[in-house]
DNA sequence: CGAATTTGACCCGCGC
DNA sequence: GCGCGGGTCAAATTCG
């Protein structure tokens, strides 16, 4: 399944490094301001995914701000697919998040969340959340600074309402074995921290933890929440690394 | 009761 | 200079 998700990846990246090219020679320098905001959308939309592919030219400006956001390293956008009955923005990425603020923005009906990190005292990373337009089930999530501290846990998952799924804490109490949760709050956690499979001992918990482990992987690679969330946190790590 | 969330007020940058 | 809109603050509220 990661196979085949790189090679989509790249036959996307090849696309739109395609379309960048081949729109970018026919630039208009008389363009108006209307059709360079658009674009700029355009670029925004392309990179992280949910183009419409309605507008079809670019600006030199655009395409500039284009490059300059694929080199920051500190900013970076994730899209977290929900279920369409989840309507919370809490979206769990291993941090531990407080949330400041929430605002409904002018080009979006959608309210935005805005949260700093509190893994650490000092750590200076914000990131904001916000239902896509196009796609009300996929949270588009921008992280914005670089964090001055490990990653706590790699945890995928998604969260249904809050409260019910508490965000303070973000993140449940470690165990040894991975965890699933029910149908009605599908969080799927992998605990690759403090994995306890190499501490086991005798070969009966040997033997237990294998067969519980197949069972994980069964019902993991059934969950499409799972496959979609595990495709999300990948590509966002991809375009963290190349772009 | 402490900690986290909510939400209206405020600040500030940007475009006109 | 003014108004708009995004981002942040902080008091009130909620929850465990």
């Amino acid at each position: 399944m990661l196979t085949h998700l790189c090679e989509n990846y790249k036959a996307l990246q090849k696309q739109l490094s395609q379309l960048i090219n081949t729109n970018f020679e026919q630039l208009d320098p008389i363009e108006s301001r209307k059709r360079k905001a658009e674009s700029d959308q355009w670029c925004t939309n392309k990179f992280i995914g949910v183009n419409n592919a309605e507008c079809s030219s670019i600006t030199e400006d655009s395409f500039r701000k284009y490059k300059d956001f694929n080199s920051s390293p500190k900013v970076s956008k994730v899209l977290v697919k929900t279920e369409a009955s989840n309507n919370s923005l809490y979206v769990m990425d291993g941090y531990q998040w407080r949330k400041y603020g929430q605002k409904v923005t002018r080009d979006n009906p959608s309210p935005r969340a805005y949260f700093r990190c509190s893994s650490a005292p000092s750590c200076p990373v914000k990131k904001k959340v916000q239902r896509s337009l196009e796609d009300p089930t996929i949270l588009v999530t921008t992280y914005e600074g670089e964090h001055n501290h490990g990653h706590q846990r790699a945890e995928i998952s998604l969260v249904s309402n809050q409260r019910e799924a508490p965000p303070k804490g973000s993140s449940p109490v470690s165990s040894p074995t991975p965890t699933i949760r029910s149908a009605a709050c599908p969080t799927v956690t992998f605990d690759l921290v403090k994995s306890g499979l190499v501490e086991l001992e005798s070969a009966q918990k040997s033997s237990i933890q294998q067969f519980l482990v197949q069972q994980m992987a069964t019902s993991l690679t059934r969950d499409t929440n799972f496959t979609t969330a595990l495709a999300t946190a990948i590509s966002g790590k991809i375009l963290e690394a190349q772009w």
